[in-house]
DNA sequence: TTGAAAGCGCTACCAT
DNA sequence: ATGGTAGCGCTTTCAA
């Protein structure tokens, strides 16, 4: 391994030039003159030289390191796309992120924080694997906190939220617009609930109708949990209503993976007979599922990017609450009634 | 934010000590007289002290970090737990993860170990998606890695895979338990391609057969993509053979999707017209099934786990090739034709 | 048991 | 344009 690592005295003396010319040439500091830039960076590529990155940490006070904090990747990987986002950020801003996946418990969360300003992150960015609100200890305030796919009740730190609402208005507008009128909406949980997402979902559910002129049936509104088994079920029974929908809003991708099979086991073909869009984009569902399901995306590599970004070039000055719209994934789950 | 960071001196100051006795509170050393270590501990928690981790690295020469590089997180979303299971065995050791997700691309590969080593990080753990063979650069070798879900052809570096033989065996023999003696195999990708995957999975369901006197009919070894839509045109063909198959093994979890639709399309049910087994346990699909899909986890937690534990541990006296098991997770896809 | 002092490898300032 | 030097905040001798 790793004989001996060369410091820049090493480098100074074989090049027969002092520490803070070869400090400059690292640095491309102009005021040196091209012979010896060329003469000591000779000497660094033939030493394989590797400067100490944690010496000049100590030295400039800054990390290039950004930590993230994950409430629970695990338990949903179609986030991981936030990561990604972030990562990508982070490397075009020369940073390296520090990740850690506190999965839900404020104990390892407040641990991981301290591990990170020990590191002297230059900043934390706290994202949540669903859209939540979320309540953050007084520690996150020593330092500059992003929050992503969450929020804090007062919005003292900036913070980036998929649109809901617009999400599901624009579902619903694509069925209008293929024109279904019968739309049944599946909702992912309880509107009591305080997930933002079933209510902002049914809120523009509820708001394309009305501008559509159509009129919301309350037969046509059922409340799944977000898994298949339950919207397999309800699907059936929406489907023995007197006049059934001739289109589904799914509120999750994985409900709509149970709406096809009860569909599909009613002997009903989609889309010919029963239109559906989800919600999610969950990719390894959405596309692998027959037909490919029309469904709408949540912006969370844009969420993830946005955070660095933020983080990097203005979260001392404000705190934006920033909203990034849903957007839409044509497949080919829907019929157009019209045509 | 931060207004002022409290350093040693201010502490040892404070507590009219000398900061070497500051020092070694810090580090829990018995030769400090009690009362004088109270002392200390109440200035540390009054002014709310925090050790700066960058002077210690520089100090002793450990970043208490590890590198993490993997190769390709987002699109294989399952894998995740691979991360999920490096950062708990990390915690365990005290120490913090630097994430990269390198995308396949080997620059950015090299550039992440180079951003890793500046940082002095203690080891680095390589990471793909999905079980392979990759070629690592000269500079792996300045530094302790180990690999997951992947080796290298000189078997160099400590390595940790799964076991995809004795998974392929194990799934077979499930079906063979249940009576099956027609069981058709779906690969997820040529024999021929460099994949240990489909190689693997498919020597393991020859020596099922042959173990259990069961002919190999080549009417039911099917080469599928490793994707729902291919693997639903091959069920079909499978099924209009003159004796089709009684249980299916899908190669891959997705596939199994597509062989769900193919069946039921056919009007068919499962488990009881055609049992089916997957692989990987890709949990959204295998759960959210209907019913519910037996199939081999891929162990990717516990190569995680190992790959710190291992190179926290042992990688610089071994270069270890450890092959982990693929368990059986039992769910309601196979029916007893013995019952 | 404790304090003082010498670095860890680097940057930045002050001379020259 | 360049060299010398003083720290950054900590750990770890060495003396006392």
């Amino acid at each position: 391994m790793d004989s001996k690592r060369y410091t820049i005295q090493d480098i100074a003396r074989e090049a027969k030039v002092g520490v803070g010319t070869v400090s400059r040439v690292l640095n491309n500091d102009p005021n040196v003159k091209e012979a010896t830039r060329l003469k000591v960076k000779q000497v660094i590529k033939r030493l394989g030289y590797q400067p100490s990155f944690t010496a000049r940490s100590l030295r400039t006070q800054k990390s290039q390191t950004i930590g993230f904090i994950a409430d629970n990747v695990a338990t949903t990987p179609f986030a991981v796309n936030l990561i990604k986002g972030a990562q990508d950020a982070a490397r075009r801003h020369g940073k390296l992120l520090l990740i850690v996946d506190a999965g839900n418990d404020p104990q390892l969360r407040e641990r991981a924080l301290k591990s990170m300003l020990e590191r002297e992150v230059e900043g934390i960015v706290y994202a949540a694997m669903f859209h939540q609100e979320v309540v953050l200890s007084a520690e996150f305030r020593s330092v500059p906190t992003v929050l992503v796919d969450c929020y804090t009740r007062d919005k003292s730190h900036p913070s980036s939220v998929p649109d809901e609402v617009q999400g599901g208005k624009d579902a619903t507008e694509e069925l209008i617009k293929n024109k279904h009128k019968r739309i049944a909406i599946i909702l992912n949980s309880e509107l009591s609930s305080p997930h933002p997402a079933a209510k902002g979902r049914y809120q523009g559910y509820c708001e394309a109708l009305e501008e559509a002129n159509i009129e919301l049936d309350p037969k046509l509104v059922r409340t799944g949990d977000g898994d298949s088994a339950l919207s397999f079920k309800i699907t059936l029974e929406l489907m023995s209503l007197a006049k059934p929908p001739t289109a589904i809003f799914c509120c999750t991708d994985r409900m709509a993976m149970g709406t096809y099979d009860a569909l599909k086991s009613l002997g009903l073909s989609i889309p010919q007979d029963v239109s559906i869009i989800g919600f999610d984009n969950q990719e390894v569902i959405a596309e692998q599922l027959h037909p490919p399901l029309s469904t709408m995306a949540l912006p969370h590599e844009k969420m993830g990017r946005w955070s660095i970004d933020y983080l990097l070039d203005k979260s001392q000055t404000s705190t934006e609450q920033h909203v990034f719209p849903c957007p839409l994934i044509k497949r080919a789950s829907i019929k157009d009634l019209g045509a």
